[in-house]
DNA sequence: ATGAAAGCGCTAACAC
DNA sequence: GTGTTAGCGCTTTCAT
């Protein structure tokens, strides 16, 4: 191991140079006031020629404030949420030395006040910034509020975009609609009838998805036929009920996509109970329900939308924004929706545990 | 909800504790010499039970030594190459305030000496770790000395299992191929025959992707005819012109399943050449030409490897071995393999732009 | 074997 | 408006 000396460029560097204090450079580095204009070039000058790059760390070490963020997100289903909380879990450990506090706020989306008595009883001062994941029946306005007080709120999974909010993380749900429009198609050659089992009252991804299921089939002109959907007010139960007195009236139906999860279960074991291996199902995240199925031929693949990542690039792209002042260029950042089919099962089970399960410390 | 105060046990507080100082404590935690077992132990507990995490940016910033990693890969082909070296220089981005630094060492996978050259030349005292992709030609031997001399050596995107590697990070190529396979099983419906365009001169994942090709038809008991297949050997005009003549003579190909990029990219020029859509290509990576081929219908899927995120993550992983002795529980970490379906390739063509890229820091 | 002390690069508080 | 200085938590060196 060799011993070599760091050559880096530093504040103190800087200030030798351009005849001034650590002090003064920091002040023009940062926008901080009580500088003046040509004392504040100058040392930006110096700074640009040398090329400094500055060193987060020795900057989070020497930050006195604890940076506090607020991650706001649903309380259930639990199947989903353990994997979002997962990527949440691992971007806390990494922000820690940072000094960067992650505190997890989790609200119940069945009930139309939870969220907004979770907020209510916040210390919102006390918070430097919050990443919410809008789904339910959450009011926006209550982090319009936030925003208006000046701490950055973003979105993440579900968006809401009428919203103050900075920006927003997670998937395209329109476009992942497509893809399941594209994969039954592509199943079903364009041969015989779909339905669609919807979540459309529960929020807005679904109804994105469901509009891109149908975009995919307009575009490319597929011959598919698709019946008035059901609904299934994210009970498994009610879309299975639902699709099985479809199917009694509409026996020709081929194909079933889904634009939820609960959506996917239901329907699956409907077609468990009827026996019916001939009607193909593509559905939304990979829980032991749907894998299983998936691996049994009940159900033909599904859409994975990596919660991990979700909430772990949410944590640390707000944390960025608040510790760097950092903003991307667009306000919409889409993480892929993947296709998950029998052969590619096995990476998606336990995936995070496989690769950035390890990547946690021991300690 | 509870809100937890930002309380950091340090070296000082289990000093304190323990009634030593934190240079004891420090050669107690970090196994260094010159402590004796009992005040060790005393202090190993006292940090247990207050529930002690190191700081890594306290012990990055207070380390003398400057970490330089090797990164060792091919400097073509330029399309593919150019998202690994990407997410390489996002790491390096990260890593640089952690002290770690990143020496980038591009080799000639067609030169059988290439890569040995650039080791020979190497001064590799001055080297804490390197990650190697094993492309090509390259001889294992190489870094069998290198990790033999006590320098930490893993492997990504193209491992070599049988090498002293410590570990392995990038795809699983069989799992890929019966994805593969899954995929033209799906859109052809077992009706036909296929063929497969190789590259297996070149390196064992694309053997392993044919077999895992084969394996999947196997398995799911499908009744595609496989037609003896075509070597390519990285051209794609080999690729085509195999495929053209292999259709001359068998004319009910109805699919083509290519194990590598060059392999699709002439396969999808042949089908142009011959303006034959009704045959389905299967094939692997997303660049300009494989890309534009899927969008206009030449082509109907391709696996994508994630080639960002296997320089990325193999730069962090050998650093996090090297800074905190961090060593996975298996020597292989495998990163998804995508399919890109009409649908979502747009996700997929700069995608790294789209996230990651803003991620990088202004300056 | 152990303690004391000097930084690493930066921030923030205070003095001028 | 600017300079000075005391840390942040850790590593390393030098005494003891």
């Amino acid at each position: 191991m060799p011993i070599k000396p760091h050559t880096r460029i530093t504040l103190k560097m800087i200030a030798q140079k351009a005849g001034v204090s650590v002090g003064t450079v920091d002040r023009a580095l940062n926008n901080r006031a009580g500088i003046n204009e040509e004392s504040k070039q100058l040392v930006l000058s110096v700074a640009k020629t040398l090329g400094y790059k500055p060193n987060r760390l020795a900057s989070a070490l020497s930050r006195k404030r604890v940076v506090k963020i607020g991650m706001l997100y649903p309380d259930r289903p639990t199947d989903f949420y353990y994997d979002i909380d997962a990527g949440i879990n691992m971007a806390a450990e990494e922000l820690h030395d940072f000094g960067i506090m992650l505190e997890k706020i989790r609200y119940s989306p069945q009930d139309a006040t939870g969220a907004d008595t979770c907020l209510a009883a916040l210390d919102l001062q006390s918070f430097d910034g919050f990443a919410v994941n809008a789904a339910g029946s959450f009011e926006t306005r209550h982090f319009d509020r936030i925003a208006g007080a000046g701490i950055p709120v973003i979105t993440f999974n579900t968006d809401a975009p009428e919203s103050k909010r900075l920006f927003y993380i997670g998937n395209h749900s329109r476009e992942s609609g497509r893809l399941g429009g594209e994969i039954l198609d592509m199943i079903l050659r364009g041969e015989g009838s779909v339905t669609v089992i919807g979540n459309f009252a529960q929020s807005m991804p679904f109804l994105e998805r469901f509009s891109g299921f149908f975009e995919y089939l307009q575009l490319s002109a597929s011959t598919l036929r698709v019946i008035p959907c059901i609904e299934c007010r994210s009970d498994p139960m009610l879309a299975a009920d639902g699709l099985k007195n479809l199917l009694t009236q509409t026996p020709d139906i081929r194909g079933v996509f889904c634009v939820g999860h609960s959506g996917t279960v239901g329907a699956i074991n409907a077609l468990k109970e009827l026996g019916r291996r001939d009607i193909h199902i593509v559905g939304y995240d990979v829980t032991r329900q749907t894998a299983d199925a998936l691996r049994e031929g009940w159900c033909d693949a599904l859409l994975y939308q990596e919660p991990f990542d979700q909430g772990y690039q949410a944590a640390r792209l707000l944390a960025r924004h608040i510790i760097e002042n950092w903003t991307p260029e667009r306000a919409y950042l889409y993480l892929d929706t993947h296709v998950v089919l029998r052969s590619n099962l096995d990476s998606y089970l336990n995936r995070n545990a496989r690769v950035y399960g390890n990547m946690r410390r021991d300690g």
